[in-house]
RNA sequence: UGACCAAUGGUGUAACGGUAGCACUACAGUUUUUGGUACUGUCUGUCUAGGUUCGAAUCCUGGUUGGUCAACCA
């Protein structure tokens, strides 16, 4: 008999189990995603998208796709179809794909009711007056002169302006609530605005769309949604989530806010992702360095390590920026499970075994993944002359030192135990050639082989490995909070130069596009991928993550 | 000079009036044919001042600090 501990609930989950204890809902939980396509997700929506699906999964419920498309001049297909690729890649299905366009006559029809009930009007107000009206947060509003027009011109109106009588602009609808509220979104909102706009869902079927505060709470309603979980900058527009339920007398979901995902090292704010990708300072939105979904799956990250990340951070009301180290914990977490292990010399220097004879090749048989069993095994071809990293050979070693030095032993992993003789400099003193001899008896299985020696080194034969490109990423900012910057610079003066280095180095030649995995392991160095711009003349690999040291 | 929200090691997150725990980071050590993994250990924390209470990270009040709100964006 034993005890499993049960893990802490979040705020969020003791809400939703006080509710599920109180019948509030029946037994229902229902939960919905709703992103706007206007962008690629990133892994703060990851965390969202985990919060959610999780929850009803958690819960036996359910949690819709919802696409918040209500601003036409932002929103376009391509993002519909990115948003859609990287939920069901983190491995979530949704219970149903919805659009706030949906929605749009039972929006209409509501706003019309609203009017009906004096308590919405239309504005013929420019903006810079409207915005002047509402005054600031700590001064109270005016009401506006168009406020106390009658329901029936304003029901003409609203009409019109559906119809397309009015130039963009020129006229909203607006609720009718609390000038004097010391909240901001209380002063009588903007429900409807004039955009002459294709819609890529609508077409041209509407001129007015509906904003977010007049559009989410309801969307959510008709839904059936339970709990509508956003992020803290929606506190304030609660009021008035529950005002348009309430006096709609419509099903009304509870809001919740939740502190959204930060991470050092990068940035997370839409339009400044989207300023990367248009100024071309990365690759694409899918470009390795960036913190979008797509991103980091191109970058090698699996599904499992996002999710994993995404639980380990914990849900909370408070600000937070997360250290993105622990994003690579989880990376590395999961890639030692599955990741398929290969030998690559990503700066080679050649090693000669003097006395191995020339032309003899053996096959060395290679654990294709230490942690696990069924992993099975390759083989390596090995040989007179070799590849290994430049940095496992040091002329003047100190005692920190226990690989490859004159005079010192190392072990070819999966092959020999050899003893470097001397070394081959050019003019300059670079080295060209280590000389090293091997001990027959000491071949990987053999009863010495089992000797004690201080290091074992990858290797790669010369003649059999295959030449690669791969490139190396680091962080794509060289400070922890590129938003926090100092006085007359933004964002962009903190990129950093050598996040991406492309070089060329060898791997194992049974890699091809014909034979891959989705991870691997490059021996002592780091978690690999291979790259989309791999041709079968050259592959092309991502560093996902290095190995700790 | 408003309203709302938050405050626990370096970073996150628990403790629901009764032993401040967990993860990451950092640093040590054991094991190891990856300087990986695994395992063990160490360092470091309740913003502040009062109050309530036998007892406060937790409840109350003031302060401080941080965040959000003044798009016809979401």
């Amino acid at each position: 008999m034993f005890f499993i501990k049960a893990k802490a609930m979040n705020f969020i989950e003791e809400i939703i189990e006080e509710d599920l204890k109180n019948g509030k809902n029946g037994t229902k939980v229902h939960t919905r995603f709703p992103p706007e396509p206007n962008g690629y997700l990133h892994i703060g929506h990851a965390k969202s998208i985990c919060l959610n699906f999780g929850l009803a999964q958690k819960y036996n419920g359910q949690c819709n796709l919802r696409l918040d498309d209500t601003n036409p001049t932002k929103e376009d297909v391509e993002y519909v179809d990115s948003i859609k690729e990287d939920i069901q890649w983190l491995g979530f299905q949704w219970a149903a794909e919805y659009y706030a366009s949906d929605y749009f006559d039972q929006l209409y029809q509501w706003a019309e009711w609203l009017i009906q009930n004096n308590l919405a009007y239309v504005d013929d107000s420019t903006q810079e007056e409207i915005s002047l009206g509402r005054g600031v947060p700590t001064k109270p509003g005016t009401e506006s002169p168009y406020r106390n027009r009658t329901v029936e011109v304003n029901l003409d109106i609203f009409r019109r302006m559906r119809a397309g009588e009015f130039a963009e602009g020129s006229k909203v609808l607006r609720a009718k609530v609390d000038m004097a509220s010391p909240n901001m979104h209380m002063r009588d909102p903007i429900l409807y605005r004039i955009l002459h706009a294709e819609h890529h869902r609508t077409g041209n079927k509407w001129c007015i769309y509906p904003m977010y505060d007049y559009a989410h709470g309801q969307s959510d309603s008709i839904e059936g949604i339970t709990h509508s979980i956003c992020t803290l900058e929606f506190e304030v527009h609660r009021p008035l989530y529950d005002w348009f339920c309430d006096t709609l007398k419509i099903h009304h979901p509870q809001q919740i806010e939740f502190a959204r995902l930060n991470l050092n090292y990068t940035i997370m704010s839409k339009r400044k992702l989207m300023l990367l990708v248009q100024e071309k300072y990365v690759m694409g939105w899918d470009d390795p360095r960036m913190p979008t979904i797509s991103g980091l799956r191109r970058r090698g990250y699996s599904p499992e390590s996002i999710r994993n990340f995404a639980e380990t951070v914990g849900v909370a009301k408070r600000e937070n920026i997360i250290d993105v180290n622990l994003l690579e914990f989880c990376a590395r977490e999961h890639l030692n499970k599955v990741a398929q292990r290969r030998m690559a010399v990503l700066d080679p220097v050649k090693l000669i075994i003097d006395n191995y004879p020339d032309g003899q090749v053996e096959l060395m048989n290679a654990v294709n993944n230490p942690e696990d069993p069924e992993g099975g095994t390759r083989q390596v071809h090995f040989a007179k002359e070799l590849w290994i990293e430049r940095a496992d050979f040091k002329e003047d070693a100190d005692k920190k030192f226990f690989r490859l030095t004159i005079g010192g032993e190392v072990r070819l992993k999966y092959a020999y135990i050899i003893k470097c003789t001397h070394i081959v400099k050019d003019d300059a003193g670079n080295i060209l050639e280590i000389h090293a001899t091997y001990d027959p008896e000491t071949k990987s299985g053999m009863e010495q082989s089992n000797r004690k020696v201080k290091a074992t080194i990858h290797w790669l034969s010369v003649e059999h490995a295959q030449q690669a490109e791969v490139r190396l990423f680091d962080k794509l900012f060289t400070v922890p909070e590129p938003d926090n910057t100092e006085e007359g610079k933004t964002f962009l003066d903190y990129i950093n130069p050598n996040s991406m280095v492309v070089i060329d180095g060898f791997v194992e030649e049974t890699m091809s596009l014909e034979n891959t995995h989705p991870y691997y392991q490059f021996e002592r160095t780091g978690y690999f991928c291979i790259d989309k711009d791999s041709t079968s003349q050259k592959l092309v690999f991502n560093k996902t993550v290095g190995l700790k040291s």
